[in-house]
RNA sequence: GCGCCCGUAGCUCAACCGGAUAGAGCACCUGCCUUCUAAGCAGGGGGUUGGAGGUUCGAGUCCUCCCGGGCGCGCCA
């Protein structure tokens, strides 16, 4: 079995001579990769406080450890140290890392493969409400949820994509009404403008808002809707298919893997919800407060130290989105039979969730096998500190910003590359401005607030998509310029720093999609791939390539070309498109 | 009032569940294109990690208090 992950293998192997030397069960290592390069590659972190445990001397302990380590001689270790207060150094064999690159190179063996575990894993991500327009607040839960999906797939899990969008709603009531409104009166001016659905939803907002007749007419509505008045259908049917082309829109132009096929719409529970009620009422967890069906768990306290209710029934008879979730959970848990259900959504509604998962495994509605996760991220901003709005109050279209993001990109690259032909320049424009946005919701940590910045949001320098992708258009340009391109290539000597830098940095890519699959913060992979391509741009600047000797030429070669495949491959991850040429 | 999250360079953000000298980008300054793509590279200035205590070999990270901000807390999703 090859060594794929050095730092989990390091982390095993001295965490087992840590338990044999101290004789506690539960030491670990605590293996990381080096804070500074003096150091090595990797430090061991754990002897301390396993030292503490014992009252012994820290330095002591872990010479203990390494001579351990020695008569059990590691291939991967070509030399390892104490340090200061009780630290472990180790630095990589050269042989056994050039052996792992080469067996990437050659296809030997895969970067990431197949989990020896595999779960099966519903993602419920993106889930926009079909009531309007995608806005930028939409983008980072697509992004984060997508990156997500890709990464579980490649190591190996079953992800099951659920597009939970919000079809169910008090607003469809309201558009409903606004709709019959428009229809009977003669005015021909007023445009049924279901291609501009924001319009058209604003415009009903504002009714909703100030005509009293006019929002119970609304809140009727939606009763009809939900009791399946085929009036009402076929006009909800309407709003659905429109908002739908939408979202498939934005899909494609982000490249996004959701398609319809993933819909899991509040709209297909309406069914069931009854009897999600009767069953909690039949476990006797469901009380009545002026009106609405409740459950209080005790745990929850809201104002004034009273139980705070998780309402599954409104007093008028509607469901809530408390109550579509819990047949949500029903259908994942009983009949997908998911090891984890991840829900990919903002931070604002963590308290939600920790209701309905609690009460989900409290009424048994989910079984103890599964795992609910709510993978909150952020808020987004605006310069003011609040949450972001134009100043007209509305929000920003997501079409908008993708498009703005476009036109910047191919302006660039029209000034940075004129001689590129014109379809040429739209497509690298459209790789260039798209991967800019993804990248700059994925690189931010995915639980802080986050402020929204078009200037940030569409760089093109530093730590950004062109970035990554610049390094990888002049890896593929290097090799299309060698005569040897052709050739079997393997890295087959070691004759600077910046090669061995880069070298351990490419292997260490799977012990970021590991941590990145279990943890689900891709900024993590976003800032790998970030110091990935930085390291290689120094090697880029340091050694000549072309120019080098032909054994050296080859072996640097090979090792830029496992760069290319490493980038891309990362990118691929973040859902992320790579360029030939930029 | 109660609960959750946050406060790091002028600005936007990192920091691998407590590790060694807190890092990037933008902006500013200085160099590098007749040699593999300058969307790049090398270098410089810029920090009491909001404040005060505490825990220990070791704290941006953990605990307490204070200041400041965001969000949530009965029929929206």
């Amino acid at each position: 079995m090859p060594v794929q992950n050095i730092k989990q293998y390091l982390n095993k192997e001295i965490s087992s001579a840590l338990k044999e030397c101290s004789g506690i069960q539960s030491s670990n290592a605590n293996v990381t990769t080096s804070s500074r390069p003096e150091f090595g590659d990797y430090q061991a972190n754990g002897v301390m406080s396993v030292a503490k445990q014992l009252s012994a001397n820290p330095r002591e302990l872990a010479l203990k450890v390494i001579d351990y380590l020695e008569d059990n001689s590691i291939a991967l270790i070509e030399a390892i140290e104490v340090a200061g207060p009780g630290f472990i150094n180790i630095r990589l064999r050269e042989r056994s890392v050039l052996s792992m690159a080469n067996d990437l190179l050659s296809g030997k063996n895969d970067a990431i493969s197949a989990t020896d575990s595999p779960m099966k894993v519903v993602v419920d991500y993106s889930s926009p409400n079909l009531a309007k327009e995608m806005h930028v607040g939409h983008l980072r839960g697509t992004i984060i949820g997508d990156s997500i999906v890709r990464i579980l797939e490649k190591e190996g899990h079953e992800v099951i994509r659920q597009n939970h969008v919000g079809d169910w709603g008090t607003q469809f009531g309201m558009l409903i009404s606004f709709m019959q409104e428009i229809k009977r009166s003669d005015t021909e001016n007023i445009p049924k403008e279901l291609s501009d659905l924001e319009k058209f939803y604003t415009a009903a907002k504002a009714r909703f808002d100030s005509d009293e007749s006019f929002s119970s007419a609304s809140r009727q509505a939606v009763v009809k809707l939900q009791s399946g008045d085929p009036n009402h259908r076929a006009i909800w049917e309407e709003f659905i298919e429109t908002s739908l082309l939408h979202c498939d829109a934005i899909y494609k132009k982000l490249n996004v893997t959701l398609s319809r096929t993933d819909l899991d719409s509040e709209s297909r529970y309406n069914d069931i919800l009854e009897k999600i009620i009767e069953d909690l009422e039949r476990k006797g967890l469901v009380t009545e407060s002026d009106g609405a069906k409740c459950v209080f768990l005790p745990e929850f306290i809201g104002k004034d130290g009273d139980t705070l209710p998780i309402i599954i029934q409104k007093s008028d008879g509607g469901y809530l989105y408390s109550t579509t979730d819990l047949a949500a959970i029903k259908l994942r848990s009983e009949q997908m039979m998911a090891d984890r259900a991840l829900y990919v959504v903002d931070a604002r509604q963590s308290l939600h969730f920790k209701q309905v998962f609690a009460l989900a495994k409290s009424a048994e509605i989910a079984s103890n096998n599964i795992s609910l996760e709510h993978i909150a991220y952020g808020t987004m901003m605006g310069a003011d500190g609040r949450p972001f709005r134009t100043r007209s109050g509305d929000t920003v279209k997501l079409i908008d910003l993708l498009d703005e993001s476009i036109a910047r990109a191919y302006d660039l690259v029209t000034e940075k590359n004129s001689s590129l032909g014109e379809t040429e320049r739209r497509e690298i424009a459209e790789i260039v401005g798209i991967g800019s946005v993804k990248y700059a919701e994925l690189s931010k940590s995915r639980t802080s607030d986050y402020v929204f910045d078009w200037s940030s949001m569409l760089s093109f320098e530093g730590n950004t998509a062109p970035y990554l992708l610049y390094a990888f258009a002049r890896i593929t340009s290097l090799i299309s310029k060698s005569s040897e391109s052709n050739s079997p290539m393997a890295i087959s000597l070691i004759s600077a720093d910046e090669e061995r830098s880069l070298l351990i940095k490419i292997l260490q890519f799977p012990e970021i999609v590991n941590t990145v699959s279990t943890d689900c913060y891709p900024n993590l992979l976003c800032n790998y791939l970030y110091e990935l391509a930085g390291i290689f741009m120094r090697f880029y600047e340091a050694c000549p390539i072309l120019k080098a000797d032909k054994l050296i030429k080859i072996s640097r070669l090979a090792l830029a070309s496992l760069t290319a495949t490493t980038l891309k491959e990362g990118l691929d991850l973040l859902g992320i498109e790579t360029l030939e040429k930029m």
